[in-house]
DNA sequence: CGTCGAGCCTGAAGGC
DNA sequence: TGCCTTCAGGCTCGAC
């Protein structure tokens, strides 16, 4: 489950590499599910003999941009991208490949097939149902405060794309935890200190996340995150699948229980509902 | 508006 | 060892 500091990890490992410049010759569907709302021929009309100008993030979607069209790709769980030579042999997961004009090819894998991919001409209209992004200068306690004002819990508010969008179930326990808040507390009920921790929380975790270039958890397979392996983020995590260890900050015995329908981990002394 | 459950998927992990 | 079940979770959709 990629989410804003892996996607933007990618992207940034995208734009620095040499696909930069070159043109799209062609594209294989491995897995036609993988386009969304799209015919395997038109999405081939629409990139082909395009030019890759730039790889960039918006919320969790990967936005490369083309001469005429954006490629917007959401990787969901288990999305993953490689650079090959063209005529490297497919692997069991790859469901799209493209060829570029120097020779080589973005290989895209996903083992789960959750990822999308679309092609739009417009990024505002596409991604208009995605909410502020947290680590802009927009995102401030003023707009913060506004938005927490709704009758729902903060788990299922911060992981709503249409309110910050970016947050997924990593960074939002390791925020909750940061600001010593439970996460089935009202949004409505934070105080102006809880909202400020709450928001230094939000984005502490992300930069640092970023900074880490990224999370890699599982044992390496089905779970790595990362396009490369220097992901580190998984040692900074304080809560987050450490069911059973000690509280880095009071010892106490982190606690898994579900929320919103997602596995959730919490310090029972430090974050009290309410 | 919000919550909840199902569905999409497969590999890993746990139970027996 | 091996089969079977459960779990993992981002997002969408329909029901309430």
């Amino acid at each position: 489950m990629p989410e804003l500091p892996e996607v933007e990890t990618i992207a940034r490992e995208l734009n620095a590499s040499s696909l930069i410049g070159h043109t799209i010759l062609a594209a294989r569907i491995l897995w036609p599910r993988t386009l969304q709302g799209m015919e395997e021929s038109l999405f081939n009309a629409l990139i082909k003999s395009q030019t890759l100008q730039h790889s960039g993030r918006r919320g969790k979607y990967i936005v490369l941009t083309l001469d005429q069209h954006l490629l917007l790709i959401h990787l969901r769980m288990t999305g993953k991208f490689a650079i090959v030579s063209s005529d490297d042999p497919f692997h069991p997961h790859e469901r799209i490949r493209l060829y570029f004009s120097n020779g080589q090819a973005l290989q895209y894998k996903d083992p789960r097939k959750f990822g999308r991919w679309t092609v739009s001409t417009d990024l505002h209209e596409s991604l208009k149902h995605l909410g502020i992004e947290p680590l802009s200068p927009a995102f401030n306690l003023k707009i913060f405060t506004q938005l927490l004002k709704r009758p729902t819990k903060l788990k299922p508010f911060l992981l709503n794309q249409s309110y910050i969008s970016g947050l997924g179930n990593i960074y939002v326990d390791e925020a909750l935890w940061e600001a010593k808040l439970h996460p089935e507390t009202p949004a409505s009920s934070l105080n102006a200190n809880s909202i400020k921790k709450l928001h230094h929380a939000i984005i502490n975790v992300l930069s640092k996340g970023i900074e880490n270039q990224g999370t890699r958890l599982g044992n390496g397979q089905a779970n790595y995150y990362s396009v490369n392996r220097k992901a580190n983020n998984q040692h900074q995590l304080q809560v987050f699948r450490r069911t059973g260890l000690p509280c880095p900050r009071c010892g106490t015995a982190i606690i898994k229980f579900t929320v919103a329908q997602r596995g959730t981990h919490i310090c029972p002394s430090c974050q009290k509902c309410i």
